[in-house]
DNA sequence: GAAAATAATTGAGTTCGTTCAATTTTGAAG
DNA sequence: CTTCAAAATTGAACGAACTCAATTATTTTC
């Protein structure tokens, strides 16, 4: 574990994980070369791909650092949400949208989503797959919450509602980060439209 | 219009259209080259890239195709739904599905979707987006028509309701197409059991 | 501590999407 | 029918992701 050889690796990693996320934020994903990041990082092409699979990987592997912390975010609002079934999806959701662009570009964004899609079963994706269902969870889990201090109707299966609202908040993620001219606030704005008359019927 | 030319135009996107189609059936997007391509067409490279802009754009404008065929089979359903809000939301939305697979590998729609999330700003991008939108006005006109018909309550905005509705089945067709083991039965089966609560609560 | 074994690095080479200058084909004018 | 302009075709060349045989660095063995 202590070997030169682990410390060098990891010290690689770490120096192509850090260039390559600077790079990313200075200019198009698309427009940065393996070249680039390997000098960058101080190594050689052919190290990289020692190092990470594609050049869709190394992006994964930052966007999923990102999707981690939303995570632990996420889970204190859970343990402790607000009084209404609005406002709670509210915090949770806007909470999820704020720290989504802390780190990345909507252009990361759209690279990395588009590659989750289009090549589902290599291991990052398969990362990324896994801490969106996590994430899918949550929104289910504060339902459940919700269920139980007596804000949300007995009657509902919370999984599904919880599933059907995860997944418009994640299909109206995508058309945020697909146009680069729409705001945060235009983005939170419609989604609490659309929750509205879910919050309603919800509600006992 | 009738000129050799614009014949010879037509017969050549025709060729393409259907060398493509085919080839991308058979194997894998990815292992078809614009070479094969061409060579099937009986065109060369150079003069592909003057019916096409890119690879993908090819592939989209098959994709253009099936959704319009779609959106003709939706019509009819919302002209004259059936009786109950879940009949009537499982009919419109299994027909999708149904008809998603008739010309496209579940391979094909990944790396649609992958090109119009990644460029959202091509050309055919943009038709594939605005189709996308059409099929939502589809899922909340169903809803308005039922609210006409009074079998949805009339204290629900069709809209917001229609959107999520619509985005939560977009989303799993997206886990769908991602899966290659996953059945369309299943699929079906996962989306109506979402749906249930929802229809449960507009219904009046 | 030297030698052998194992692991990692390297960059020139391969592949495939895309471009573009040269060539060929078509249509129009006289 | 010839000539010329405009449009379309062509394939060799380019760029960038990715590969792999040769080389170098580290660890293990005696």
């Amino acid at each position: 574990m202590t070997g030169l050889r682990e410390k060098q690796k990891a010290d690689r990693t770490k120096r192509i994980l850090q260039a390559a996320a600077q790079l990313f934020r200075d200019m198009d994903y698309g427009a940065v070369r393996i070249d680039d990041i390997a000098t960058a990082a101080e190594v050689s092409v052919g190290t990289f791909y020692n190092y990470f699979e594609t050049k869709g990987d190394l992006l994964l592997a930052i966007v999923v650092m990102e999707v981690e912390e939303v995570l632990d975010f996420g889970k204190a609002i859970v343990a402790d949400p607000p009084p209404t079934v609005a406002e709670a999806l509210s915090r949770l959701i806007g909470g999820y949208y704020d720290h989504s662009l802390n780190y990345l570009s909507k252009q990361m964004w759209r690279t990395a989503m588009a590659i989750t899609i289009e090549a589902p079963a290599t291991p990052f994706s398969n990362r990324f797959t896994h801490l969106d269902r996590l994430l899918a969870e949550q929104v289910c889990a504060l339902i459940m919450q919700l269920q139980t201090r007596g804000i949300v109707r007995p009657d509902i299966d919370p999984r599904a509602m919880g599933e059907v609202i995860f997944n418009n908040l994640n299909m109206m993620f995508i058309e945020f980060v697909k146009d680069d001219a729409m705001s945060l606030a235009s983005l939170n704005a419609n989604v609490a439209r659309q929750n509205a008359p879910l919050s309603t019927l919800l509600t006992r």
